[in-house]
DNA sequence: CGGGTCACG
DNA sequence: ACGTACGTGACCCGG
C-alpha cells in the first residue's frame, strides 16, 4: 500500500561504520586526546551530520564488521586476511566512535560473523517489509550497491568522505552500466582488488558489463562460455569456479540476527553525547550537536516509563500557523507527557504544556510546509517515549498507512479502561474524558492511580501494552489462504447441500418451505408430519442439533437436515466469507479485539480466525485452505489442558497436581479416581463422563449441565460431582473459596491480578446468582490462561525481532499460537515456540506444548 | 435488531 | 418454581 500521496516514508539512514571510519582516517591527519586518537571518529561525525542535515532522517544506525567470518565460504579467510592489517591508531578509534555514538541515541549494530554491509542489507529488507520506514545506507563500499532498490537508497561517499552521492536504481544504471542486483556477478567477473575479490583474470570493469549487458548473470556467462570467442571465452572458462566463488564473497546476505528497533534510534537527543565530545575534545562536532539541539534542551528521562506524570498543564488552543511554530510545537511537547488521537481524518495533537491541532495534509501543509517537512514535524511527537493515546493498534494502522512512524505509546487509555471496567460493550473517548488529546492525558492520570490501587499497573505497562504491538504486526501480516481450494470446496458443498435439499422436500412432501428457517422448519417437523418432539423457544418448535439427532431413528429428513445445516455453515461462514476478504496478496487480516472479553481473552472478527473448523472431518477441510507464504512453513504450536493445569495450580488439589507432575492422562486418571478402578481398567466411557466433569469443573459445574452434557440424570450427576469432590477435596475447597470470596469482594482475580467483576452475584433471583457464582468459579481459571498465552505471544513476538528471524505471528487461538516461516528457520521456530510457551510463567505444575508444521493448517494437527 | 443456530477454545 | 454448564463471532430469519 505505497500509494500515499502524501509523502514518503519517514527515513532510517543506517551507516556502514567500517567502510566510512576507515575512509575518515586515511582522509585525515592524525589528532589526538591525550594520546587516544579521534581523528577518524570527528571526519565520521562530520560526515554524519552534514547527511543527517540535508536528508533529515528521523533515526539512524551505525553498523560494524564483527570477524568471526565463520559461516562463509571456507576460503574467506584467506582472502580477507589479504586485506592490510588497520593499524593500531586506527583500530582505537571503533571504541570510541562507539561510545560517541551511544551516548547520542544513535543505534550501533552488530552480529557475530556478519559484516557491516550484510547488516546494512537487513536494515533495507526490514524497512521493506515493514512498510513504516525508508532506507538510506551510507557508505563507501560499492558492493552495497547491490542494496539499492527503490525503497533504500544507497549514498556513496567519495574524495574521501567530504561528498556523497546519492544512488537510485536508474543513477547505477547510468553509472556503471548494470542494475544493482547485477552488482555481485559485476564483482565476480571483475573482481575488487581492494576487498581482495579474484574474479577473473583479465577481465576488468568494461569488460564485465558487457558481458552483463548480453548474459544477464554470471551463471548464464558461464553457460555460453563456448560462444565467448578468442583468449577472453579461454580465460572465462578457466576461472569458472573463481568466478563463483567471487560472486558469492561480493553478495551480501541480508539476514543478519539484529536488533531492528528504529524508533529508538531517535535523532533529537544528539546534544545528550555532550560529555562525550568534550572527553575526546571533539569541540567542532560538540557544537554541530548543540546548535542544532539548543543549549537548554533538557534530556528526556530514560525511566519515563516508570516516572511520575507531572502535573499537569493547564491547556490553551494555540494557533498553529507558521512551519517554525508547528515545529517547536511539536518537538518541545514530545519531552513531556503528551497524547495524539484520532478525530475523524484529524490528528489531534496535545503537547508540552499547549493543546493544539494538526491536520495531517491539512493544516501542516496549508502552513506552507511540504509533505516532507510535515511528517520530519510530526515524527519526533509520534515516537516520543511519553505518549499517551487512546487506542494504540487502530493509530498505528492509520499512521502506518499514512507512511508515519508507527508510535510505542507509554500509556494507553482504551486498555488501562479495559482494564477497569471488562464488561463494558465499548470505551468511546468521548465518554471518559473531554474529546481531546488533552483529555487522554488526564485520563491516564486518573487511570494510572486506579490501576495502581488495584494492583494492574503491571498488568497494563508490562502485558497489554506490549501485547498490542504484537496485534498490530498480525492484523498487518493476515493469514494467507488458497482460494483455489476455498473454491473446490465451495463447488462441492454447494452441489451436495442443493442434493441435500431436494432430498430432504421428497422426505418430507413439503416443498415450498424455507429450509433455512428454523420456524418453519419446526412447523413442517412438529405440525405437518407430527413428529415427536419438544417446543422449547419464544419462537415456537426447536430444530437444533440436540433435537435432529433425537430424531436420527424417527425419521429419515432429520439426519439429512443436519448435514444440510453443516454445509450451509461451512460455504456460508468459512467459504464465501474469505474468498472475499482475500487482499491483493492473498491473505486475510482478521481484527484483534484486546477489549472484548470479560475474561482477558482476545477475540477475532471480521473474519473470525478462532472458530475455523476442526471438530468434524468435513469442516477440517477447510484447514487446507489456511496456507504460509510461498515456499514458507506454517508452525503452530498449542497447550496441552492448559486451563486443567491452571485450576491444579491455583487450587493447589495434590491429586490433579500429581495428575500433571507425571505426566498422566488427566481425564483417564479422574475417571480411574471417581471410578476407584486402576488406570488401565479405565473404559473409554468411563474417560468420556470423567472429561465432562473436568471440563464442568472449568465452567463452573453444575448438576444440570453435567447431566445433560453426559446423558444421564440429575441425580447421577450428583452423585458423580460428590464422588468426584472427595477425591478432589482441594478442588471443591477452591471452589468455595472462589464463589465466597467473589461474593464477599464483588470480582474474582487472576494470577496477573486482572479483575471480572461479579455484578450478577448477589442478584436475589437464583438463577442470576447462580450464573454469577459459576462465572466465579471459571473467570480466574480462563482469565488466567489468558494472561499466560498473551506473555508467551510477547515473547515469542519480541524473540523473533531480537533473533532477526523472519518468522511471524500470525495467530492466536487461546491456547495455540501460528507462525509463518521460511523453512530454514522452522526448527529454531518450532524450539523457540516451545520455550517460550512453556515457560512463560511458572506454575507448581509444568505447562505443556505440542508443536507442530507443515504446508497448511490442516497438516499441522 | 434480537433470537436461533453453530463454528471455535 | 425456575432454567443453567464458561468465553466468543457470523449467518440467517423475521419483525
Amino acid at each position: 500500500m505505497s500509494e500515499s500521496t502524501f509523502s514518503p516514508r519517514p527515513l532510517l539512514l543506517v551507516v556502514d561504520g567500517n567502510s566510512l571510519l576507515h575512509r575518515a582516517f586515511h582522509a585525515l591527519p592524525l589528532m589526538d586526546a591525550d594520546g587516544v586518537f579521534t581523528n577518524a571518529v570527528h571526519g565520521f561525525m562530520m560526515m554524519f551530520l552534514k547527511v543527517v542535515r540535508e536528508y533529515s532522517p528521523v533515526s539512524a544506525a551505525v553498523a560494524f564488521d564483527t570477524h568471526v567470518p565463520t559461516f562463509r565460504h571456507e576460503a574467506y579467510k584467506g582472502y580477507k586476511a589479504g586485506r592490510q592489517a588497520a593499524p593500531d591508531e586506527m583500530k582505537m578509534q571503533f571504541p570510541v566512535l562507539k561510545e560517541v555514538l551511544q551516548s547520542m541515541h544513535i543505534g550501533v549494530l552488530s552480529a557475530d560473523g556478519w559484516e557491516a554491509d550484510d547488516i546494512l542489507g537487513t536494515c533495507a529488507r526490514l524497512c521493506s517489509e515493514g512498510g513504516t520506514y525508508s532506507c538510506m545506507l551510507l557508505t563507501g563500499d560499492r558492493d552495497a550497491l547491490q542494496l539499492v532498490t527503490d525503497d533504500s537508497m544507497v549514498l556513496f561517499t567519495r574524495k574521501g568522505i567530504t561528498e556523497a552521492v546519492r544512488f537510485t536504481p536508474e543513477t547505477v544504471k547510468e553509472a556503471y552500466g548494470i542494475t544493482p542486483s547485477q552488482v555481485p556477478d559485476w564483482k565476480g567477473l571483475a573482481g575488487d582488488s581492494s576487498d581482495n575479490i579474484p574474479g577473473v583474470p583479465g577481465v576488468g570493469d568494461k569488460t564485465a558489463v558487457k558481458l552483463l549487458a548480453e548474459y544477464g548473470t554470471l551463471e548464464n556467462v558461464l553457460a555460453h562460455g563456448d560462444d565467448i570467442k578468442g583468449k577472453l571465452g579461454e580465460k572465462i572458462r578457466a576461472n569458472a569456479d573463481q568466478a563463483l566463488f567471487s560472486k558469492d564473497l561480493a553478495t551480501i546476505r541480508p539476514e543478519a540476527p539484529i536488533d531492528f528497533t528504529p524508533g529508538e534510534w531517535t535523532l533529537d537527543r544528539l546534544a545528550d553525547g555532550a560529555g562525550v565530545l568534550k572527553k575526546y575534545r571533539l569541540g567542532q562536532v560538540l557544537r554541530q550537536v548543540s546548535a542544532a539541539e539548543g543549549a537548554t534542551a533538557a534530556p528526556v528521562e530514560a525511566e519515563a516509563r516508570t516516572q511520575e506524570p507531572a502535573a499537569l498543564p493547564h491547556p490553551e488552543t494555540i494557533p498553529l500557523s507558521s512551519p517554525d511554530e508547528i515545529r517547536a510545537f511539536l518537538k518541545d511537547g514530545c519531552r513531556e507527557d503528551c497524547a495524539v488521537c484520532l478525530l475523524g481524518n484529524d490528528l489531534t495533537i496535545y503537547a508540552g504544556g499547549s493543546l493544539g491541532k494538526a491536520v495531517l495534509g491539512g493544516d501542516l501543509l496549508d502552513a506552507g510546509m511540504s509533505p516532507r517537512e510535515a511528517l520530519d514535524a510530526m515524527a519526533p511527537l509520534l515516537l516520543s517515549p511519553r505518549l499517551h493515546v487512546h487506542g494504540g493498534k487502530e493509530l498505528m494502522h492509520v499512521l502506518g498507512a499514512m507512511g508515519l512512524p508507527i508510535p510505542h505509546p507509554v500509556w494507553d487509555t482504551l486498555l488501562a479502561q479495559y482494564l477497569l471496567s471488562p464488561l463494558d460493550p465499548a470505551y468511546p473517548l468521548d465518554q471518559l474524558s473531554d474529546p481531546d488529546a488533552f483529555g487522554i492525558i488526564s485520563l491516564s492520570l486518573r487511570q494510572k492511580k486506579a490501576l495502581a490501587e488495584k494492583g494492574m499497573l503491571h498488568l497494563l505497562t508490562d502485558v497489554e501494552m506490549p501485547l498490542q504491538e504484537a496485534l498490530y504486526d498480525m492484523e498487518t501480516d493476515g493469514f494467507r489462504v488458497d482460494p483455489s481450494v476455498l473454491r473446490e470446496l465451495g463447488k462441492h458443498w454447494t452441489g451436495q447441500a442443493d442434493a441435500l435439499r431436494e432430498e430432504i422436500y421428497s422426505l418430507t412432501g413439503v416443498r415450498d418451505f424455507n429450509l433455512n428457517s428454523p420456524k418453519q422448519l419446526g412447523q413442517v417437523l412438529f405440525e405437518t408430519l407430527g413428529l415427536p418432539g419438544g417446543k422449547k423457544n419464544s419462537k415456537g418448535w426447536s430444530t437444533d442439533a440436540s433435537v435432529l439427532e433425537k430424531l436420527r431413528d424417527v425419521h429419515p429428513a432429520a439426519g439429512r437436515i443436519l448435514e444440510y445445516r453443516q454445509l450451509m455453515k461451512l460455504t456460508g461462514t468459512y467459504v464465501e466469507p474469505l474468498i472475499s476478504r482475500m487482499d491483493a496478496e492473498g491473505r486475510i487480516h482478521s481484527l484483534f479485539d484486546q477489549t472484548a472479553t470479560a475474561t482477558g481473552r482476545i477475540s477475532s472478527s471480521e473474519p473470525n480466525l478462532q472458530n475455523i473448523p476442526v471438530r468434524t472431518e468435513t469442516g477440517r477441510e477447510i484447514r487446507r485452505a489456511f496456507i504460509p507464504r510461498e515456499g514458507w512453513k506454517l508452525c503452530d504450536a498449542d497447550y496441552s489442558q492448559i486451563e486443567l493445569r491452571v485450576l491444579a495450580h491455583l487450587s493447589g488439589d495434590e491429586a490433579m497436581r500429581d495428575a500433571f507432575l507425571k505426566g498422566q492422562d488427566v481425564h483417564t486418571r479422574t475417571a480411574s479416581e471417581v471410578y476407584g478402578v486402576p488406570m488401565d481398567e479405565v473404559t473409554p466411557s468411563m474417560r468420556r463422563s470423567a472429561k465432562a466433569v473436568n471440563f464442568g469443573l472449568v465452567y463452573g459445574i453444575s448438576e444440570f449441565g453435567l447431566s445433560r452434557n453426559i446423558g444421564v440424570s440429575r441425580a447421577e450427576a450428583h452423585d458423580f460431582i460428590a464422588r468426584y469432590f472427595e477425591r478432589y477435596p482441594g478442588i471443591k475447597r477452591y471452589m468455595d473459596e472462589s464463589v465466597s470470596r467473589g461474593r464477599s469482594q464483588g470480582y474474582t482475580s487472576t494470577l496477573l491480578g486482572r479483575r471480572r467483576p461479579l455484578p450478577e452475584i448477589r442478584n436475589p433471583n437464583g438463577n442470576i446468582r447462580a450464573f454469577g457464582e459459576r462465572v466465579a468459579m471459571n473467570a480466574p481459571v480462563q482469565g488466567t490462561a489468558a494472561d499466560i498465552i498473551k506473555i508467551a505471544m510477547i515473547r515469542v513476538h519480541s524473540a523473533l525481532k531480537k533473533q532477526g528471524l523472519r518468522a511471524r505471528l500470525i495467530l492466536q487461538v487461546h491456547d495455540e499460537l501460528l507462525i509463518e516461516c521460511p523453512p530454514e528457520e522452522e526448527s529454531t521456530v518450532n524450539g523457540l515456540l516451545k520455550e517460550c510457551m512453556e515457560n512463560a510463567v511458572s506454575l507448581s505444575v509444568p505447562l505443556t506444548v505440542e508443536v507442530k508444521s507443515g504446508e497448511s493448517w490442516y497438516e499441522t494437527k
